[in-house]
DNA sequence: ACGCCTTGTGCAACTAGTTGCACAAACCCG
DNA sequence: CGGGTTTGTGCAACTAGTTGCACAAGGCGT
């Protein structure tokens, strides 16, 4: 129940065709709640129809038809209506901390190497995250709506940093983990 | 493709029943990976027809007709493949960011509240996760599976950590935000 | 002019997870 | 001993997300 939502505040954000969006949730929103094109085109259908937002009429009539969209303000009431409403957070699902578990009864193979490309990926990502804060958070602008998306970011950058420490700190402790416990499938059937 | 692995574990730690299961999903591996008692019952049925488990023959014939199972060999070396095999990190999903970076545009009303039972939610979380270490990792105990079962609750334990520390900056940060963000559906349409 | 690449939109089928309900056996209480 | 609660198992329908493919339009190179 939150892609439509995702899909009005990146509209109203800015009113955009379906490309755009799959674009700026790959960049943006997508950090916190990623979606495929396919998804969002779908949902832009749903949207329509349920008289949410409404196609604005293309000024550029050519390059494959594109169509933007804006929010009516019906969307807008949804969105402010979800946005206020209580919701119980989701459980977590993390497939690597479930495989560090099976490799507590099947043995660690593999896992170490896996676990080092994890921790590449997350500083990669906290990189990016960083880059991001300097280029749109500079120290000064204090608006609400800025300082709101401040708070998602650093978010975004705390999840990554913690990520990176434990990755670290794991893999510190890996060689001794290795030694001692089970080693795969010949350990006891 | 993660919940039969999360099963396949469990059972190996100690053959069960589906809902001893249940149960221990919701003490335990469920903390990053849930499941319903019918998505494990049906997880089961599939596992034994795969030949990766096999019931037990029951040796309380009694109670219910209590089901236990136990792991094949073939289901171990699965999951020791499943464990070793590289895996992309899913992207993360989260409602509550989202809300904020809606508020951002229809404003803030009625989020503060919400956000407040978060915070204690993982503040209850995380005492419990305090607890668990403190009963089943006391100091002493570094068998190799006991810390690598121990690293997995320190995952837990930070992130829990790191979202009450969030979300208590987020709150302290909240009259300034109020005020001055768009208030409701009447900010522009 | 012809074929290939990129841009932009979208449908269909599949997979995983959620919700709602059903139902039998045992146990517990009066 | 009869009726409600708990224990234990499970099916069916639905919802959300993923994967794979299709196809039209315009640009670009030769």
């Amino acid at each position: 129940m939150s892609l439509p939502h995702a899909i009005l505040t990146a509209l109203l954000e800015k009113p955009s065709s379906g490309l755009e969006l799959t674009r700026r949730f790959d960049r943006s929103i997508g950090y916190f709640w990623s979606a495929t094109h396919q998804q969002i085109y779908r949902e832009l259908g749903k949207l329509e129809s349920d008289g949410l937002i409404k196609a604005l009429p293309s000024e550029q009539p050519a390059r494959g038809q594109k169509k933007s969209y804006e929010v009516l303000s019906a969307g807008r009431a949804e969105l402010a209506r979800w946005t206020a409403a209580a919701q119980d957070p989701k459980p977590h699902r993390d497939t690597l901390l479930l495989r560090l578990r099976a490799a507590a009864v099947v043995g660690t193979a593999g896992l170490e190497a896996d676990m080092r490309r994890h921790l590449e990926l997350h500083e990669q990502q906290l990189a990016e995250y960083r880059e991001i804060e300097k280029r749109d958070f500079p120290p000064g602008r204090d608006g609400a709506e800025d300082r709101l998306r401040h708070l998602v970011l650093r978010a975004g950058i705390d999840l990554e940093t913690f990520w990176t420490q434990w990755l670290r700190r794991a893999l510190a402790d890996f060689p001794e983990l290795a030694e001692g416990a089970p080693a795969g499938p010949s350990g006891r059937a």
